[in-house]
DNA sequence: GTCTATAATTCGATAGAC
DNA sequence: GTCTATCGAATTATAGAC
């Protein structure tokens, strides 16, 4: 008893270092030895809980964009509304956002870009139809992942230092017309 | 002398090699071993000639993107030719294009994010600034990389079905919307 | 100029004591 | 449930023969 919640104070630990390490470097150059580290905990841990550092990784990327319901909103508002949502989830702690750290991982893991796609299509795709129809929803969807992943990998990622030095609002008023015309358009 | 000769073709071959892993593996995943073993040659050659895995990278990313000269284009056409330039460089074989290699890179590793930030420094906020002026060519050399490598992400490397099923007039068609409001809203 | 052999690390994973 | 000890594999890098 005393074990198992300690057990699962543990499990969260590890859950915990493993995003902030695979958002900070990506799946090959994060180590369980890291992991462990960084939880305060042996390296044998991770094994015995996870069982291996892809089924580990594979826990520690469950997103869940909390995407609102888009249905009652006005076409011509659905851009501000998408960029704000994806910029306040990013701005408090970007490597505590598992989108991100799916990003990271992604570009050169091809279980994490199994799974970006799948989060573009059962996540965003379903909530652009509420308000584009089924449709036009799947294409839009990929063009709006293009302009959004394409802000997170150049302000949080690369750091671009013209767009990482904005402001938030003003990456919101930045990229705005821009998506705006993308959905208009499409 | 014709040492000389085979030790230029051996070093050609090399980076030849060197790119083509760098840009389906990224920095971390690409091994010496690997890179030795698509040349035909021995590991060890690849230490004579480069001295370390960093400096071959460092060799195999000299980035050029040829952009055109602007100062006579329309603000109005602006945003297709640039759309237009990147993706017909892209089309061809996407990992023999060094900024493609340098992306897959630069998402885990800081000098290949160093680069990507120079190259955006150097290259596109000049072109841009001939048709802008120098203010604005700096913030809109943002938001185009924003949106160009934003699409070389979800179409090349994440593979977003919705994006990478375009036809390359398609993608010409699709951006050019969303990056002419950029532009001119800079 | 090219290769063999190997040093020195580092990592994921396992076995087993407590 | 936690840790010690270690295996086996893979990697970068070096030394030196030819």
């Amino acid at each position: 008893m005393a074990g198992e919640t300690r057990g699962g104070q543990t499990k969260a630990a590890i859950l915990r270092a493993a995003r902030e390490r695979f958002a900070a470097q990506g799946y090959e150059r994060t180590t369980i030895r890291g992991v462990a580290a960084d939880a305060g905990i042996d390296p044998s841990m991770v094994m015995r809980y996870f069982g291996s550092k892809e089924r580990l990784f594979d826990a520690a990327l469950a997103v869940d964009l909390r995407l609102p319901d888009l249905a009652g909103v006005p076409v011509g508002e659905l851009a501000q509304v998408l960029v704000r949502h994806f910029v306040e989830r990013w701005e408090g702690d970007p490597a505590d956002d598992a989108l991100l750290v799916l990003l990271r991982s992604a570009v050169t893991n091809e279980a994490a870009a199994a799974r970006m796609r799948e989060v573009f299509a059962t996540q965003v795709a379903p909530a652009l139809a509420a308000v584009l129809g089924p449709e036009r929803a799947a294409r839009a969807g990929g063009l709006v992942a293009t302009q959004l992943l394409g802000l997170a990998l150049t302000r949080y990622l690369l750091r671009l230092p013209p767009v990482a030095e904005l402001s938030a609002e003003a990456v919101v008023a930045a990229l705005t017309p821009s998506l705006e015309a993308t959905l208009l358009s499409t």
